[in-house]
DNA sequence: GGAATAAAAATTATCTATAATTTGAGAAGG
DNA sequence: CCTTCTCAAATTATAGATAATTTTTATTCC
């Protein structure tokens, strides 16, 4: 019954940490211990430190030998640089999950999207949204570019949530509802030419300064 | 004098094995065995596991839980989605690396291009060509993509040596010259429209089958 | 008072040891 | 002869211990 995976301790460090670097609860620079978040998670040191390595490969820490790591920091250059990956690498997958989605995918998606217009605060949006990209990129089959795009989207989160922590306000998302009625009407390229669009917009538009300019960045960040 | 950063054995680790493993030295589905390469580097199996973790980002290693690590396998499904991913990140690259190219770069890019045209066998080939498109690409400043379509090009190379245990044989790359005399002449939107399909004709055409079929697949390797 | 320096504390990287799991060889049964 | 079981050997994963380096604190000298 109760299958319990449970994969090794280090794996699940490591998603701990990332959540918590993606989220903000980390801040950029911070250092990470090993020891300290041995005890936290109450084991030796070593997973700890295997996790860290895949920490780093993320592009979530960075590690100098012998001094310890740290939270990565990131700039509005390195945003948009993985605004752009993340539009390049969208739109391929889309154009080879097309062929493959089915009315029901497209459904879920539906779904994905209200949620996120209903949203109450910016993490629920951003789960939503992801699902909404995942599940419409999925169907290509392609688990080295799904896995890159996953990353690329922890990234893009901590770029959101450093930028909203707090003021959210609901709001609809027209880009989405336009990229699954192309799809409805299997005009791929249209949709990928749409999800280009919006995924680069990321990181670009008003600078995300007061709270009083947050609500103007929404709209640019999928 | 010599400074000598040597830094972690770890890292040490995992770059000799990635290199194995791209070289075919190390067969897809082998196993990796902890203590076994902790003896062979003269260390404990505590640095071999992180070396694994990074292996394992890298997408050259597949760690099952309690099962241990083998090398990964590829199929040619694989191989041409590693293209396709270079191909829109190496596009990607050189647009916002092509303001930045000086004669100096580009003579220096000639320079590798020559000397994969001159290669003896398939290593040097690929040493040629792997500099010739970070010389091209590096100009861009995005760390991020550029260590991505490193991972890429290891990914590319291990099909690459996988095709050819034997039978090199010299030739003209007309493609490095195109890129390179587009670029020249500040044709960026041409130079990358050649790279685009350089790369993404990775793994199609004739199959890598006999010996006999090898000579035909050189000019789609880029 | 502040820079320079030396001793102390904290931290990283690695090694050795131990527990737990998997693999594989051989024996028993159909 | 092939399957299934049992037990030993090999292997993974984690813990605990040690050496080496960095950071911090305290102290001296100008």
């Amino acid at each position: 019954m109760g299958k319990e995976p449970e994969d090794t301790i280090a794996s699940r460090i490591s998603r701990v940490l990332a959540d918590r670097i993606v989220r903000g609860e980390l801040a950029p620079g911070a250092r990470l211990r090993q020891d300290h978040i041995a005890e936290e998670f109450e084991t030796s040191h070593v997973p700890v430190r295997e996790a860290f390595r895949r920490l780093e490969a993320q592009g979530l820490a960075i590690s100098e030998p012998r001094r310890g790591v740290r939270v990565a920091s990131f700039d509005l250059a390195e945003v948009r640089e993985v605004a752009e990956m993340r539009a390049v690498l969208e739109v391929l997958a889309l154009r080879h999950a097309a062929r493959h989605l089915t009315p029901a995918i497209l459904d879920a998606a539906e779904d994905a999207a209200r949620e996120g217009d209903a949203a109450a605060d910016v993490h629920a949006w951003e789960a939503a949204n992801r699902r909404f990209h995942r599940l419409i990129l999925a169907p290509c089959g392609m688990k080295r570019l799904l896995a890159s795009i996953d990353d690329l989207h922890a990234a893009s989160a901590r770029f959101l949530f450093s930028a909203w922590q707090s003021g959210w306000e609901k709001r609809t998302d027209h880009d989405h509802r336009a990229i699954l009625s192309a799809l409805r009407q299997g005009k791929s390229d249209e949709a990928a030419a749409i999800l280009q669009k919006h995924v680069q917009w990321i990181g670009r538009g008003p600078q995300p300064a007061k709270t009083g300019a947050a609500r103007e960045t929404f709209a640019i960040v999928g």
